[in-house]
This record gives C-alpha cells, structure tokens and sequence, in this order.
DNA sequence: TTTTTGTGCAACCTTTGGGTTGCATTATAT
DNA sequence: ATATAATGCAACCCAAAGGTTGCACAAAAA
C-alpha cells in the first residue's frame, strides 16, 4: 500500500504521536502509555508512519526507539506555501473575477 | 460530522481540486470535467472542501462557483512550522541521545 | 412550452481505517 | 531455568471513505 504523507499527519493521534516525540525518541510502549487506545493500535500508527518515512525506529535491545523525521514534513511545508503568494496577495475576489463580462445576475435561490 | 483541513488535503483528488481552483474559480462541473471519475464523486470531494472551509461556493444562475479559501490552509502551515526549528537545528540524533547513561548493546537482531 | 444543462442528493457497494483480543518471540530480570 | 517485559502480528469488527447509478429540480436555451 502506497503511503503518503498528507495521509499519515491527516489522524490526529498520528500527529500526536509525532509532537511526542518530535524532541527526544521514545520506545514503543513509552509511547502508547500517553494514549487511550491499547498498545496494538498506537503500534500501527507507528508503523504507517514509518512507511511513509515520518519515523525512524531503532532497537535497543528488547526495545525500538521512535524517531520523528521531521525534515520529511517539507512535503506538507512545499505543497503550502507554494499558495502562499496567492492567498496573501489576493485582490480578485470571485465577485471581482466573475464581475468583468457577464454581470452576475445575482439571484437569492431558493435552497437554504 | 466534523470536517478537518488535515484530512481535508489528505486525499490527492482534493488536493488536485484546490489546485485547479486555487487562481480561479471555477463551477462544478468544470471542475468534474478534469477527472476520471463521476461528477458525484467530485462533488463530494467539493462538498467536503466546502465544510472544512477551504472552498466557498457561489452561485450564479444555475452555476455554482468554487473558489478556494487558501488562508485556511494556515492551520496546516502553522503546524508542520512548529517543527522547523527542530529539524533544522537538530544536530541530537537518536544515538546521540541514547549515547550518554546506557552505552547500546547494539545487537544484530534475528528479523531482517 | 419543451428541451437541455448544471447541480444536489439518496441509495447502494466495496475498500480502507482505526480499534480489539490473543498469541508468539526475544531480551532482561529473578 | 523461569518469569516478566517489549514488541510484532494475525484475525476479527465496525464505521468511514470514495465511488457509482439514478432521479429530481431549477435555470437557460430552443
């Protein structure tokens, strides 16, 4: 299954998980402790987001420490910003775009 | 249902459809226009855009308009921004921090 | 008026998502 | 050696997601 990384921060556990441990890794179970839901259910949060490269895991032992890959948000960051520019410097409106032309004639409609 | 901008952008369909629309608006049908899959499925996509905010419809006649709402997107921008400084600054990585205390009986491990 | 266009939406179907319990396995502790 | 802790994972469950067809209805076109 292919994993990506809209997908991965779009449940809010996950992102939980990942402001977790975003400052220092922590293993498994330390982890799933924080949470309501049992351990099998934050294990495969853990698990997705490694598959799409958000979190590194490294044994220890009996133990994996979870790593946030934090740099692999610039996904999320690059595909924002690049609407930045448009959403700051907006001026046309949709009344502006659609007004030149065809004058809307703006009609209440009976929907609510 | 409570609609939120994470899961909003986490299916690529709807990420498509912010981008089509994101310089300007377009109604309905132009927007189903540009996918394989039916009007309905892509006017749910649309309806769902519409509840988390990031699209606004107008209507005109018997056309309605959709034009994206960019500046919600900030909810995400804020959040993925949190994190730069760590990911950036970061010069701890996991074995750095596990270094000090209990020095790792770095193992094999049987499972590949 | 009649026809066509743009759209909302119900009803239905299949896949995926998020959760649970239970068990197997390996490492550490007794 | 035996018990306990940390973890991976199969087998299920149910709700949500994403898609389809079909129909209704208002607006624009003929």
């Amino acid at each position: 299954m292919r994993r990506d990384v809209f997908q991965a921060i779009a449940d809010p556990t996950r992102r939980e998980i990942i402001n977790m441990i975003a400052h220092h890794p922590l293993n498994v179970n330390a982890v799933a402790e924080n949470f309501e839901v049992s351990r099998t259910a934050i294990y495969k949060h853990i698990k997705m987001l490694t598959e799409c490269g958000l979190v590194v895991i490294t044994q220890f032992g009996r133990e994996r420490y979870c790593e946030a890959r934090l740099d692999r948000l610039n996904e999320v960051s690059d595909w924002v910003e690049q609407y930045r520019k448009i959403w700051t410097e907006r001026f046309d409106s949709l009344g502006n775009y659609l007004g030149e032309g065809d004058a809307p004639k703006k009609r209440p409609g009976k929907r609510k």
